[in-house]
DNA sequence: CACCTATGTGAACGGAGTGTGAACTGGCCT
DNA sequence: AGGCCAGTTCACACTCCGTTCACATAGGTG
């Protein structure tokens, strides 16, 4: 995804903060003259404006975002209660906004409508770990770019250990964590179902998956370093 | 002006208040039967639905308003801070949101810019995906230039699924968001369905609903790759 | 090295999950 | 009333994959 543009810079940590919590990635610029400099190859995915400490700067950039070769969109700002008066005649500007001081899940849940109403779509879900992604949302998985054709145990088995990279985990563990806590059969399931999945993860990845002798079974590198 | 649709009824004295300061004429009802025998000749200039109280109901007056002969908006939601998760998944359901308790001049503010949104025509009534088209203001469909023949359950079952694309649903879901909540029945109706939409679409177009075994079903590629 | 245990590997079985055709139900139109 | 059509449910067939078993191999210990 591409980032979104923030003003000013440096931006309010809170609001950087909830961005980064949220999985969106950010840049922020001081002025319009920044901005056009380090927009991305693709553009810019959206902007935050934030209002509060240089209402002017802040209008005559969306002005200038607004006015440009390609519309910047969505475009959200932020402002205090004391300046929603300013926000009147100003509305071709924004697509919404948000006062401050603003809860961190409104603004949130704002960034999440704004992308879907201009047709861009929320952000998934994604388990990541190196070159290995889950789409939590689509069920699918990819290593090094190539898709993995999984089936749901080896999914949802791969879900959990990625999840937890560098912890061991002991195949009754496995099995009440992944299969389920009623869950009453064979430990040796476990051990089919990893080899599977380092068939599957390929000879050049399959040492993601780590058989720790006597315990069970370790996805990724060890927080100690072996 | 016509009146603006309020729920419930009574509303919050507040909310009543704000309007009326703001000028905005508004009608108060109870319940779904209510809004449609209420409704004004030219019907209603939009809605303000409050969450807070009866969250399943307001939810379900905003389906039935969103999906009625002619889609009602601006729908603007008033929410607690509490419910901002119920809004995800149902980004369609409404135009803008407030967080309750409110400053009167925000919800003043976002009622004029809802009104100069939707008075600009931004509002897209097309779902698009590839060769397929949904337009939903004349509950047409077409692949590829030609026109599909569905009816009123496959249609709207496809226009949830490609507003979502890539996105994976369980049957349950599927049932409960196209159905309606309070639908009751066995899940191999949406077999049925996504058995019947996929041969309207052709042989050629069939795999743009895949079946996920032991989840549900997907439309279309995720917009990430993966 | 001999021995034992833990794990890897291939194959086979059985069942859950899904596709599919057809019957059934209720509403709507003539 | 009769017929048509959309939606639902049912029954059956089939595919896939989760599980288990048997055997092979590797790792640890004396």
């Amino acid at each position: 995804m591409e980032p979104l543009l923030l003003y000013p810079d440096p931006p309010p940590p809170e609001l950087a903060q909830v961005l980064d919590l949220a999985g969106y990635p950010w840049k922020a610029v001081a002025s319009e003259e920044a901005a056009l400099a380090d927009a991305p190859e693709d553009g810019w995915a959206g902007a935050v404006i934030c209002a509060d400490t240089d209402p002017d700067g802040a209008f005559a950039l969306c002005r200038s975002l607004r006015k440009g070769d390609l519309p910047l969109e969505p475009l959200l700002l932020l402002v205090t209660g004391a300046q929603l008066a300013d926000l009147e005649l100003r509305e071709d500007l924004f697509d919404d906004f948000c006062l401050a001081p603003f809860h961190p899940r409104e603004l949130e849940a704002r960034l999440k409508h704004l992308f879907w109403r201009t047709g861009q779509g929320t952000r998934p879900e994604l388990v990541e770990y190196g070159d290995l992604m889950l789409n939590l949302e689509t069920y699918q998985a990819a290593i090094g770019g190539e898709p993995l054709d999984l089936t749901y145990m080896e999914y949802e088995l791969l879900k959990f250990l990625a999840s937890h990279p560098g912890k061991v985990f002991t195949r009754e563990t496995l099995l009440s964590r992944v299969w389920g806590y009623d869950y009453y059969g064979g430990a040796r399931t476990v051990d089919v179902h990893i080899r599977r999945l380092r068939a599957k993860l390929g000879e050049e990845h399959a040492g993601l998956i780590q058989t720790v002798r006597s315990v069970g079974y370790r996805f990724g590198q060890s927080r100690w370093g072996i």
